[in-house]
DNA sequence: TAATGGGTGCACT
DNA sequence: AAGTGCACCCATT
């Protein structure tokens, strides 16, 4: 806890840069409001950004007796107190937050862990165009229920953002209903649209020459679930379409079949095509077995002639599983539900902008039922570990789609917000409605491999070399973060979901899985030291890097993505259901 | 007082209908917030448009026990409340707004006095292309100190608002400015940019197949200058390059020349070109004689063959006249002031949409010093009564570049909202201090001819056909609002600004002016029945008519703005001169 | 393009 | 987490 605590600290400073003022109304009117379109940043004293230059600028006449000297100025209001001249702008306010690095494939985890750093997105094709990169980040964030679109762009730089969720236009509570008009004052409340603070910069790299993807707010402030009726995600499919990248249509077909038909969806089923592919994640395949550290070596079919029959073998495997799933999960097909907890960035202090959106606050609901009492964790998995999972299909699984309450279990992970100062001790709360217990927040930093990557040619080959930071035998460890709710209600003994049959594996596959499972019992994650030193399945970066400067060579001129097919465990937290509302 | 009681009440009533919704909260914590940038709309309980299917939706967790029917929709989140499937919006909410009509050379005085109805701009050209449109609004509007953009468009309509001003993000004062951070609430403003709820909306008719042009918001939250730094001006005369409006471009020059000298723009100087130019607005030309009413007969130099030469001979008169003044402005050029009144559209109601936007409400400011008293009215003028004008360049000028306190000046007008309810018993306050009387609201109605424009053939030569309705004697009657404060100190001897040298008013002369004067020494408008009857200068539809089907030959192929000369003035309010400042 | 109101992606500046 | 101009949308009546 006390290093925690330190990196609590630290992260808290960095919380605070976010916010471009301070702001300590304490003013109960916005008890009325609704606080969920009510911007709440947190109150920082000495936040370095504080906004002491703010223009005071009430309607009511002032005595205003300095002349202005700006002769191109001479038009300011007099019943208007003076307008201010530049807008108080605050920069690179994330340079002083935390980072963290993720491979594309790694990035569901990263996701879920960093919910307040900078994830860095490393092995990142060689764009040739501003326009490939949207699509190839929806490639990944479809996987993550997210849809993303441009927030804006320019030659050097593209920013990303959650698309807009249905409007929902809301309104405060008027204090006095039957006030006069001339003597009330009255105000409407912030939107409620755009209000989702997770953002994807891409940044070109002048130096580098390479385009830079950071995940810059790791939060949202909605649930997170892939829509295939979006219209982005059918702009996404005509794109693939034009592109004839038959593979990745082969395979969001399969995650459209799984979403329709309510089925988990696997975040590893379509392949980034970074060019560095260690990392699978969960394919609900249930890991009884805890601490359990490694990873295959990644290699390179059509690359390196050391091909192994591995590959073959796994696709039959989970065809058949698929197919006992898919009868399996039929049975649930119509059991529906309508909650669903969500993922926030804080628990008190909310993250967001200035501007007019806003971010749910999570305070405590005293109104809701807890319902729900689930946790659940995704691990990846290799492929000398199915025959573990394949034993294990009669137990019940638990798809990780989205944040839950764990805190009434005590063989459960509290994965409360480290930000949050009042949640440091309340680990062992049993009061479920508390929805501060929504952020995730475990502590395995050190479980991720920093990669710095420099490019070795100013080309656009692509060739990639990596230069592994500080600790060779770290392993990754991955928490899988889906977003699919109907299993954690009616499936409790869904295992595997089923895969179209038309999609074949056998085809052109790439990459191996890895596996990076870890122990789900113990409040710490693994640390660097005891590594379990698999070393059959331990990821060997060295190795990557063999197959990651071989395999973008047609990364640039054409979307295409390799097939592989990706294999998981969701690990079972023996976590109590509760069926109140499924039972109505 | 009794016709305008009732018309503000019928004005009160469209005025709500601006709101979706009405808000009671009566929270003083506003009063210490930046009144410009809260919406303050008029609390209405009787509002048809008043938003009682507003979604409650706080954050905390309410009982929810309606189960979501909606199967595709399964995944409302646990921990906030319900959110709406579908936003309340409210439409049509301008249908039952009382509707004015204006030329639109007739717009600046409709601008001033329609400050709560939908301001029909009627005679326009047959738009070939959607984009065609904004530059000829621009034409007029730059001369408002408007600098509009496009706010949404599409295929059949184009809505255009105020650029935003530059961005001016002011924060709330914090109230307990020593509260830690876990306890405190905070909240933003919000964003004052795109508060202004001026709006012109233009939509294509299918029936009539033409498009219609309407002022819908006719009030601003802010100055109004013309800026020939703006962006939108800069692209605005690109545009008028390429399509080699010279004419236009010149007189844009002059605009250009007379704001950076802080002269006073004439809102005429650059006709519209829409093909009924029967107005002239100010030039800024002293009339002492009220009750003055007439108008030219419009004729067009070029379609019709009885051109005059009074034309060459105006010119020649106030090219004198510019001189004169050149020299006068010069010795006020260094003199500049910070202190410009605010044209509001109502004084504690504020006009303003539902969305982010805010407004500012005119409350009272006692903390402001009661500089000026300044009353001023820009009188059309035709050119037979230049020859008073020209008799008077030795008495001060007032420009009418915004709204000014009136209430300390006997002999002028109280230009106060009659949508105040509470400023109609302070006429003859001397409170200057009091912003209410910024707003003016001068009750001639009927001195607009309203008149039906119909289309005499399907094709885009433009020909109109007024049907005069209701009175053909009326009048029109004009009061401009210009937009330069400096001449309210400065320039109490100035009398004509000057013209540019190079400006060639010699070319190509389309328009006669018109002159539509009116008494000021009365606080009510001249009836139509008291008009002068003025046969020589009364303004003849009929005869315009016959003008404008003539000479829309060209409006659709390209941008083509006649070059005519008008000529206006100023009447002499014998306004009372508060030097406080400018003497220092 | 029935008329009228609004959301929002996203590239320009 | 640039702000915003603008267009492609959609919703309601
Ligand atoms: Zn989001
Ligand atoms: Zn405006």
């Amino acid at each position: 806890m006390n290093g925690s605590n330190i990196q609590l600290e630290q992260d808290f400073q960095d919380f605070k840069s976010l916010f471009k003022q301070e702001n300590t109304n304490n003013d109960n009117r916005f008890d009325l409001l609704d606080l969920n379109s009510i911007m709440t940043p947190p109150i920082s004293p000495s936040t370095k950004n504080s906004n002491n230059n703010s223009n005071n600028n009430s309607n009511s006449n002032s005595v205003n007796g300095n002349k202005e000297a700006n002769v191109n100025d001479n038009t300011t209001a007099k019943n208007i107190v003076q307008l201010p001249k530049k807008k108080k702008k605050t920069y690179n306010t994330n340079k002083n937050k935390p980072k963290s690095y993720s491979t594309p494939n790694n990035l569901s985890s990263a996701l879920l862990k960093d919910q307040n750093k900078l994830i860095h997105l490393d092995p990142v094709p060689n764009f040739n165009d501003k326009s490939e990169i949207k699509p190839w980040l929806q490639k990944i964030f479809f996987l993550q229920g997210i849809d993303i679109v441009i927030e804006r762009s320019d030659s050097g730089k593209v920013i990303f953002k959650c698309k807009s969720q249905t409007p929902k236009r809301r309104y405060a509570k008027s204090l006095n209903h039957n006030a006069t008009a001339a003597t009330t004052t009255t105000a409407t409340t912030p939107l409620s649209s755009s209000s989702c603070p997770f953002r994807i910069r891409a940044t070109f790299s002048l130096k580098l020459k390479k385009w830079n993807i950071v995940v810059v707010n790791n939060s949202h402030s909605h649930e997170l679930k892939f829509n295939p009726n979006s219209d982005e995600y059918k702009k996404f499919k005509d794109y693939l379409k034009t592109t004839n990248d038959v593979e990745t249509l082969k395979r969001f077909e399969e995650l459209e079949y799984r979403s329709k038909l309510n089925l988990p969806i696997n975040p590893s089923i379509i392949p980034c095509d970074c060019g560095l592919t260690s990392e699978v994640q969960s394919f609900n395949i249930i890991l009884p077995t805890s601490k359990i550290c490694g990873a295959t070596k990644v290699q390179k079919i059509n690359h390196n002639n050391n091909s192994n029959n591995s590959n073959s073998n796994l696709i039959d495997s989970i065809k058949n599983k698929n197919k006992k799933l898919k009868n399996f999960n039929k049975q649930n097909l119509l059991k529906k539900t309508t909650n669903q907890n969500l993922l926030l960035s804080s628990s008190n202090t909310s993250v967001g902008t200035s501007g007019n959106s806003t971010l749910t606050s999570t305070s405590t609901s005293p109104a809701s039922p807890p319902s729900y009492k689930d946790s659940s964790l995704s691990l990846s998995l290799g492929s000398n570990f199915l025959d573990i999972s394949n034993d294990l299909f009669s137990q019940p699984i638990l798809t990780p789609d989205f944040m839950q309450d764990l805190t009434n279990n005590t063989n459960t992970i509290n994965y409360q917000n480290a930000f949050d100062p009042q949640m440091n001790n309340k680990q062992n709360s049993t009061n479920s409605t508390d929805v501060k217990t929504d952020l995730f927040e475990i502590d395995f930093t050190d479980i991720f491999n920093k990669t710095n990557m420099t490019s070795t040619n100013n080309n656009n080959r692509g060739d990639f070399k990596y230069i592994k930071s500080n600790n060779q035998n770290k392993n990754d460890n991955i928490i899988n973060y889906l977003n699919d709710p109907n299993l954690i209600e009616n499936s409790s003994a869904l295992l595997f979901s089923p895969l179209p049959d038309e999609i074949d594996y056998t085809s052109n596959n790439l990459f191996l899985p890895s596996v990076t499972p870890f122990s789900s019992d113990t409040k710490r994650i693994p640390s660097p030291n005891n590594n379990n030193n698999n070393s059959t399945t331990t990821t060997n970066l060295a190795d990557t890097n063999i197959f990651v400067g071989s395999s973008t060579d047609d990364l640039n001129n054409q979307w295409h993505f390799d097939s592989n097919l990706n294999l998981a465990s969701i690990d079972n937290e023996q976590t109590e259901y509760d069926f109140t509302d499924f039972l109505k």
